[in-house]
DNA sequence: TTTT
DNA sequence: TTTT
């Protein structure tokens, strides 16, 4: 009925993606994303707050995200909220949130891309080349229509 | 690149939809959704404000459009801006924009669906007939590995 | 830094609200609410799915929900996700994600449902007493509560 | 009524910020942000599409703007579509499109693009200095200053 | 566990 | 006019 389920998010991974390559060509990728705000309280103090978010890529994003994604990234995150329930072993109720993404856009290159010196493998501060960057946009196929003569 | 143009509205129709049936099975709807705000100005009045918006759908989501909405229907659509550039007769440049609607979701049936006694169909208080919601909400397609053994 | 954690969601009311009034003036609501989104299966078999949400409003925002809000009222939600993390009983990290509700605006439903006299068929005619969407709109002004001993 | 007009961009500024000091504290800041996609046309070749938005700042966010954001600037922002309508020369009805907006967040670039002296290697060296985010995603308290005369 |  |  008439629902709508979305989530938008900014913010780092806390690690490397783990990615499950499954039996029929599944691939799962699982994401640990922080979301920090900063605020001052009433004391006029500045304080932090994060916010660790619990990512669920399947298939073609699972593969972008194993590929070109790790701990660091900064990403643009759209998806759904989708929970898990089942019974513990004491029977009690149990709940889990993820969040199902459905695109995601790597953030943070260099606006003038070229010689950042970087040659360390651990820095995050790789652009995020073209090719990775088109199909992480992939949810928008349906732009063919664009071109009609209007 | 990584670019985020989405736009988010919930709104009432101020006309039917204007469809034209193209060539090649190609379908174009267009619709003018009112947004209005309401907030207190610097006297504690109330003021209201109303933003009007081009809609644009194509195809499947033209014909549901077509088929469902009306005057005064409530939606919530989800798209991104889309301008049109044009020289006009003087060779001014000039632009319009648009909202390219990516999925829409009719809003405002009665939760419990039953006999409102509602008989004139002039209203927009149809409730969204649970065929027509499922169509509209129609870009979430790629939900079916969701049924994982996961 | 830069971070972005934002919710939208519309969907209905499972049960009335349930409201606390604090000490000092603050008053928490907490909602649970039904996201539905339909599909269809390989088979081409339509499939509901829903998720259920619990929110958390204060104040302004809590008030309103006490004074409009109730079982089946459908409801455009913008928050943010936010969890608590304690240890149970047996020593287990647990987490529990909630809703924070920042804004909301009640959508084509009667508050009440029953009969509002309305016969004129070219109205908007809509619900949402004009005092009680002005207020559902305003935006929350602080996160200062977030300090609570909650 | 019960509307929501709301805008999400993630995207480039094609120019720095045009900033204007009125009367009475009053500032305004004008930005050209570039928002790109990239898709597959029908022959599989690479198509890339650029969107150009009008972005609006006034007082605080203008400030910041003015102080932390140039041409290239990667930026989030949040706003509603507001349009402008008039009487042209000719008598012709005209509007113009600009969005509003109500928080941005300066995204993982440099802000000023070159040597930024990191050179350790574990850092995300970025920029977007503290003070410079946290005001960034301030929520702009009060649409008042929309009835300002332009 | 990220980031600034 | 940005960015990759």
């Amino acid at each position: 009925m008439a629902g709508v389920n979305k989530v938008i998010l900014v913010g780092n991974l806390g690690a490397d993606p783990e990615v499950k390559h499954l039996e029929g060509d599944k691939v799962v990728a699982n994401l640990r994303l922080a979301t920090t705000e900063a605020y001052k309280d009433r004391n006029g103090n500045r304080v932090e707050n994060t916010e660790w978010h619990d990512l669920e890529l399947w298939d073609a994003q699972a593969r972008i995200a194993e590929q070109y994604l790790k701990k660091g990234s900064q990403i643009f995150v759209e998806g759904k909220i989708k929970s898990d329930t089942w019974q513990d072993d004491q029977g009690n109720n149990r709940k889990r949130v993820k969040i199902r993404v459905l695109s995601f856009t790597m953030l943070g290159s260099r606006p003038d891309g070229q010689n950042n010196g970087d040659t360390n493998p651990n820095t995050m501060s790789r652009p995020t080349t073209s090719n990775a960057t088109m199909p992480a946009n992939a949810n928008d196929m349906d732009d063919s229509d664009d071109d009609l003569p209007f």
